[in-house]
DNA sequence: GCTACCACTTACCTAAAGGTGAGCGCTTTC
DNA sequence: GAAAGCGCTCACCTTTAGGTAAGTGGTAGC
């Protein structure tokens, strides 16, 4: 066995392409600025669209409609409408499946809060070897 | 303790904003078409310019400058410029940080696999639905 | 009958991501 | 000396994500 001492693998083996495209999908589905912060918002409990919209700060009413249909055609979440009386309402729930987000978000938020920290030091870094050079 | 039935806990508890946050970081760092394809094909090695042209199929030399560009300054990888004679080599290299991204790697691969699956099936069932209405 | 809430939709605009094609300075090979 | 490979950059264009503002059809309350 050959070993290349630069090789760093992370990814082991036969799976590359298929990982790549693994991947593209993933993003496709969960990835954009809003879907996994509405996903958050909907994991205390259901919510109504004017709720949502007041709850995920910054979100219009175009996007978060779309956001939604889109969620919705992916399987995470559920449109449910009832009547109140003569008025109807819409409650948005995460189904079941969404469940299986739980590693990737996991994964996701723990290394993007030590990314956070490594990019700071960074700075850090980079401003101690600008003052001692001068 | 009070139980709300169609609450689905995935994420417990207080630290929702700062997850929200924190996922966003990540997808800063590592969303786009591009980044993780970078990552994978460095995965199996160091490899030069032109050769991550090639192997990452579809990408232009300007989007590849440039995202190499970013991963460079995010700790991912690595740019090293050494002779080979009188030519300049350029080799890009994983970082030992990147090793860090593996659960990410995994968790999104894996769900991304997951999920085509589910919406393959979606599209049978609905499909089946609709021969049995007609 | 005016206002306000509900759940959205429509039309329009902007900014950023990404694609296209050409070229640059260098060196090696034919 | 022409062509081809290296590691890019530049100028320009298209596509898409997302933002803005207004409006829609219904109900309910004052």
């Amino acid at each position: 066995m050959k070993i290349i001492p630069s090789q760093i693998p992370i990814i082991t083996g036969d799976g590359c392409p298929a990982r790549i495209s693994a991947i593209a999908d993933a993003i496709y589905a969960i990835g954009g600025k809003w879907k996994l912060p509405i996903v958050l918002a909907l994991a205390g409990g259901n919510q109504r669209f004017n709720d949502l919209h007041r709850l995920v700060q910054g979100i219009s009413p175009k996007v978060l409609s779309s956001e939604l249909k889109e969620l919705e055609l992916n399987g995470l979440i559920e449109r449910k409408v009832s009547m109140a009386g003569t008025q109807m309402m819409v409650d948005y729930e995460l189904t079941e499946y969404c469940v299986t987000l739980h590693k990737v978000l996991d994964a996701l938020s723990e290394w993007g809060m030590m990314h956070k920290e490594k990019i700071k030091q960074g700075f850090r870094e980079k401003r101690q070897e600008a003052a001692t050079n001068n």
